[in-house]
DNA sequence: GAATAAATCAATCACTTGTTTGAAATTAAG
DNA sequence: CTTAATTTCAAACAAGTGATTGATTTATTC
């Protein structure tokens, strides 16, 4: 019987970067809360950074697999706001079975707005997919834009999603942005950032 | 002749705080940064923890204070291009006499990004005067909005650039945005976002 | 210039960090 | 059952953390 000792562990990373972010991540925390002993991390992973690494490119497959295979499934008449709900419809959606893909994009988020080494060093490479499914049909809707504006508007809604996740003066989204009324004055902000008038 | 060191010390934190953040920010980078010795912190000011929250807040007070200035200064008919100009003034100016007003800027944006404590701690209080002279002409500028959503919005907009600003991704605003092209792209996309549609 | 106050310094404190070790315990194979 | 491989564990490691001490130097005051 193999151990189950590296999924505790990995849970354990998750749950204390959703809570405390990488750079107040400890090993000691890791291993008591995945009731695990210390040596365990070096013993199953190679280091912590390893293994912090390991979670943040686990997470961000996950997440980009699930993002882009809905962005798929779209019909071929949906509309703009169609789009947007279903990109980002783990920070929308009210909890349920979505509740995981929610906690990773989360994590992510936290990730990148503290700049953390274990998440921007798989970043490059996730990016892709996700850029490749959606940029093309966000032009689709946003005929108006050069395509060095659209790359920049896109990147501005994830910054600013980034961004209000993680301000502390900021709405709380997780739970926040589920309060339907919430969720709607999130949306008509990124329609707007989207739609308005092009500056080049 | 009292001791300059005091100085040499914040001036340390300021540029450490802008380049490490304050996760990776250690007593003996700031002494050493500051060719001072490590029990200088202790004796100017009481603890490191201190030394970070005084430079944080002097941060906020002085980005704050000029942010109002201008606000205040603005002519009774201008455009909401005109105030959001005057508003992120520091991010969007070429380099010059301003360049320590973006130093802080950014300093204050990481912060919240990493929810540095010691900003955390300042952040409310500072908040105040900015929202208070802010809102009342944003609200001017967009009647089409409730109180809530423009609230809403005004902190959307204030998350958005802490994301656009700390994203490993997106564009690097600290010289990226005073190229003049960016400047325009940036403003339209937060105007497009100010002025949508409301949701309620 | 002597006495007093302020500031700097090397050395060390107790504590936490990630990692390693070698023995003990557990599981799998013959 | 016996042996061998895998996994766990307490203990210790070196390096780094913020903070403190008491002596030494520097500046100020009378």
């Amino acid at each position: 019987m193999s151990s189950e000792t590296p999924e505790r562990l990995k849970a354990a990373v998750e749950e204390l970067l959703l809570t405390k972010g990488e750079a107040g991540l400890t090993l000691r925390d890791i291993t008591e809360s995945a009731g695990a002993n210390v040596a365990a991390v070096a013993y199953h992973f190679k280091s912590k950074d390893n293994l912090v690494s390991l979670v943040f490119g686990e997470a961000l497959d996950e997440v980009t697999n699930l993002q882009t295979n809905r962005v798929k499934a779209l019909p071929e008449d949906h509309s703009l706001r169609d789009l947007i709900e279903v990109w980002l419809h783990p920070l929308l959606s009210s909890s349920g079975p979505d509740d995981r893909e929610a906690k990773l994009w989360l994590i992510i988020q936290r990730g990148a707005a503290e700049k953390s080494p274990g998440l921007v060093a798989n970043m490059m490479r996730a990016a892709n997919p996700v850029e490749q499914t959606l940029l093309p049909l966000l032009a689709q809707h946003l005929t108006h834009l050069s395509k060095d504006e659209l790359i920049f508007r896109h990147n501005a809604v994830l910054g600013g999603l980034a961004g209000l996740v993680s301000s502390p003066i900021g709405m709380e989204l997780s739970g926040g942005a589920k309060d339907p009324k919430a969720k709607e004055l999130l949306i008509a902000w990124i329609l707007g950032g989207l739609e308005g008038p092009a500056a080049l």
